[in-house]
DNA sequence: ACCTGAACACCGTTCAAGT
DNA sequence: ACCTGAACACCGTTCAAGT
């Protein structure tokens, strides 16, 4: 063991794998992408990204909230806009990861580690989207519902195929509900 | 091979197959149930399964079928309802496939034969759903939109955890949209 | 035509052994 | 502490051989 090694070192290493990782479950998918790939990816061996992460939907997990930090980052960059362009842009700009979406819905109910991931996922998004139905005039007892609402439309929109068209007559429609 | 063997004899262990595999499929998932399981719980060997169907996701799509021309029986069966009380039928009566709803999404960019079935499910959706607004007077050029929204909104709450409460709230306010 | 046991290919994960 | 090669367990699928 060099006496140099720096602390940031494991972090560096970590992080080169959540990225190799992230591209791969975005472009190729989660289930058609083996561990071992993801270590060519990354440089290393298959047994190294273990000493890293616990299992496979723990690697899942990370990659999720290297995700979510940088879409929450973007969004924040993007500034102040009117409701209905905020989630057109959320839309386009999350299509890309509609492989990720699916995955995490249907390792649900068999990771608990994705399972508590999606939970505070939720309660996240729900936080979010109350304050600008809200800021929008929605009725406060009508937020829990149409906050709910948005949300499966949104992740109905990344998970469909459609036309740019049909995503603008959807959140069209969905401003009816303010 | 047996001079008597009647051509249902196929079919009949064929549904023996499908039975199992819904059961599980449902029940446990079918990421968590190896054809293994299906085998024995239909009282065949593994191999065997492979004499009926092309591969796992041949079955499922069976599942899937199967699954469908029940529901839509049932929701026959049903008669007559006002359009919220049909969802909420809809919503409760589905509950306990959304280990399916899940899978599908999670196989669409896998497996040509599930995005198949996808695709003409979603047709078929939308047909009987934009048949329900028109109905409940959405306008003409509203359906295309609203009905995208309803089927989202449906699968939503298929694969979410949610109370009884907040599946009538959010109900109640998709008929804003009519 | 229908069914099977044995084998194959692949993959997530573990472990003993290194530095 | 960190990394590895080899092995293990599991599972979808195939295939040669039966009836």
């Amino acid at each position: 063991m060099p006496a140099n090694r720096r602390p940031q070192d494991r972090q560096e290493k970590r992080a080169e794998i959540v990225d190799a990782a992230e591209q791969l479950f975005v472009d190729v998918g989660f289930e058609d992408t083996p561990m071992a790939r993801i270590a060519a990816a990354a440089g290393v061996t298959t047994t190294t990204i273990y000493w890293y992460f616990d299992d496979k939907d723990a690697l899942l997990v990370a990659v999720l909230d290297q995700v979510l930090a940088s879409a929450l980052r973007e969004h924040a960059a993007a500034g102040e806009q009117p409701w209905d362009e905020q989630l057109l842009w959320v839309i386009t700009r999350l299509r890309r990861l509609h492989r990720l979406v699916s995955v995490v819905h249907a390792r649900v109910s068999s990771s608990p580690v994705v399972n508590d991931w999606h939970d505070r996922f939720h309660a996240l998004a729900d936080i979010n989207l109350a304050e600008g139905f809200r800021a929008a005039g929605v009725r406060e007892q009508d937020l829990p519902a149409a906050t709910r609402i948005a949300v499966f439309v949104i992740e109905g929109l990344l998970t469909h195929t459609h036309d740019e068209q049909t995503a603008r007559d959807i959140v069209r429609l969905l401003g009816a509900l303010t």
